[in-house]
DNA sequence: GAGTGTGAAGTAATTCACAGCG
DNA sequence: CGCTGTGAATTACTTCACACTC
């Protein structure tokens, strides 16, 4: 009997995520049944923390066999709130806010453009793929009228809180922020921030370190 | 007397990561010293965790005062591994690898880019910044010349696999992974994911949980 | 006084190990 | 038998609280 529920740790819930990643990429002839000893080699864990981290929401498993690829992956996309297609808006359209854009396995997985935005005179006005570019100062009605219930913001640091106060302004209450800040946010409002320096500068301190390891 | 030391947490080296940056955006006027409790609030910490985190490098503070701004800067980095610059190649020339390319930070922080793959025909033979695209098939060796240390992969999840085992052989021991998959490597080879998806998904998880705890 | 450095206490996450079911 | 589901044991991480120093 699980709960839907409470206390589910944040690195569980990234887990299911991977683990979902894994079944969408299972050859034709393994999408019968997966055990948690598979799908921990190819997420990178254990078996154990398979079983443990699936437990947390319900008993999917059939003893002996191991899971249904097939049902296990509409399990882990209903827990994940993958079921309902999100409106996303992007905010910062330079490079990385293009990447982002142009990144298939979001769309893939029911993430839905419905609005562009940036501070750049040349690029309000434009478009990519019918989404027309509208300027900064309108951000807040814009993003009222497409209904986005979720920003990828890529804008400059020095102008994130800022950008970010309007955004939940626009009762926005999820953010992925790609801007190298510590957002403020009220409570309610979620942000997720994808350190991209900080991710870099763990691989030099580990390369380091086992460079001083061997002398 | 704090060692080198064993047993550092990889979520401590992050936030190591993250004061820096903070030490990095001190406004003129703040910059003489810096307590504990100034970090956290910016790195979206604790003061106590701050301090912790330090300490297990050393003890760079002074009772009473706090941290010096400048000198808690350098050592960071120089824990960090930022004190040597960092030869990078980016194996993937796509949209996510052209913002990368360009994603300011990077180089900021003294990363340098040298070498670029691609395998598409209409890229090789171009040039970003002077350094010219090459081809797919001659990666290893061009790794070798220029002397990479560092690959930011950025290739579809079907090549990623196969990449990487060139990409290990022409001896790079850090790889910053941007496709969606879980790469093997062999040990002294260092693996950093970014999964981006993954980072959006447990966003939706938690503004899904949100809405039915509320009604 | 103010703020660090750090053992000790408290929490959280992971791994073990095995009962129980298909 | 094989593999899940899960309490119990372990390990890792964080927070507390206070002695110590400037």
């Amino acid at each position: 009997m699980p709960p839907s529920s409470r206390k589910v740790s944040e690195s569980a819930i990234r887990r299911l995520s991977i683990y979902l990643r894994v079944l969408e990429r299972l050859e034709p002839g393994e999408e019968g049944t997966v055990s948690s000893q598979i799908l921990a080699e190819r997420a990178g864990t254990t078996a154990a923390q398979v079983r443990k981290d699936l437990s947390l929401f319900g008993s999917f498993g059939k003893r002996g066999l191991g899971y249904s690829a097939a049902s296990l992956k509409d399990r882990l996309r209903e827990i994940l709130g993958l079921s309902k297609h999100w409106r996303v808006a992007l905010v910062g359209a330079g490079r990385m806010g293009a990447a982002l854009f142009e990144y298939p396995h979001f769309r893939r997985r029911g993430f839905e453009f419905v609005s562009i935005i940036d501070s750049d005179p040349k690029k309000i006005g434009t478009s990519w793929d019918d989404l027309t570019i509208r300027a900064a100062d309108t951000m807040e009605q814009a993003l009222r009228e497409c209904g986005a219930e979720i920003v990828i913001l890529t804008v400059p640091a020095r102008s994130a809180q800022e950008v970010t106060d309007a955004v939940v302004r626009a009762g926005v209450r999820g953010i992925m922020n790609f801007a190298p800040v510590q957002l403020k946010v009220p409570p309610g409002v979620r942000v997720n921030a994808v350190r991209l320096t900080v991710e870099l500068e763990a691989l030099t301190f580990a390369l380091r370190a086992d460079e001083d390891g061997d002398g």
